[in-house]
DNA sequence: TTGTTTGCAAATTCTTTGCAACGCG
DNA sequence: CGCGTTGCAAAGAATTTGCAAACAA
């Protein structure tokens, strides 16, 4: 069910390109990262410690990079850094808060009244995933 | 009925801050731009050509700090760089297209009911503004 | 006068790129 | 072996910051 490093690896090899320790340990990463969203600053310091890899920061990026063309991976702007997280996952609009920072994220299932009234107003069929929404979570409403 | 530069720097001034040739300066491109989203370079480069001023674009994002704690101006991220605006403008979400960059923007009026589910689903309330919505617009779609 | 602002230059943060050495296929 | 990949260091783009000099009130 879930997608693992070597899922990846074999999307990485069947177009056709190289398999690296360097892109074996960001697969990994990112396989065992299921459910979150990682930036590359973060992928590379797991690769570093939790599997031991020494890479260049600018190798994860060149990794995601053609993860991403390979279709595996997505990414999304939160906040300042881009995070990424694996494209079987289901589409869904983030919100963070501008206050504590905390981040949840609503299905893009329970958005498609709103989509197709974007749709109609403007044309625009939109990546819900890309940019998060940025707001003001309950807890720091309240307080 | 329109913000004038006037406006802005009386907004600075009875918070407490000195009016400065530079201050001026910013608050005239901003004013003058009414409805118009602009980054920081181009109202520098707009507050040298347009008003001959010399400033540094340091000042410019200092001033637009000030602006904007001052509640003057607000700020939104539509793509690489902020842009800044009045915010006597009514809410909107933007909407950028990934192919061509086009922008259109939706009255928030109109996302009324999209962000009343986001509130009910998630508790937060929603800053439409501040990030905008990726997309495909209607013409890059088509072709 | 005196506390604010400014210009300038340097630092930051995230990401990209050039290039020679390296290693997968 | 040959070309795709890597590490490294440097380039970039947007924004921020330290500091001494300039200036509003």
């Amino acid at each position: 069910m879930h997608i693992t490093a070597n899922d990846l690896i074999v999307t990485l090899r069947s177009n056709g390109l190289r398999i690296t320790e360097a892109r074996r340990a960001v697969c990994g990463v990112i396989a065992r990262s299921h459910g979150d969203h990682l930036d590359a600053a973060t992928i590379h310091r797991r690769a570093m410690n939790d599997l031991g890899m020494d890479l260049d920061l600018s190798t994860v990026y060149r990794t995601l990079e053609a993860l991403e063309e390979a279709g595996a991976v997505r990414h999304a702007h939160l906040g300042e850094a881009a995070v990424y997280h694996l494209s079987d996952e289901q589409p869904h609009q983030h919100l963070v808060c501008r206050v504590c920072g905390a981040t949840v994220a609503i299905p893009a299932s329970d958005l498609t009244e709103f989509l197709s009234s974007v749709e109609k107003l403007t044309g625009f069929v939109a990546d819900v995933e890309h940019f998060a929404l940025w707001g003001i979570c309950a807890d720091c409403n309240s307080a």
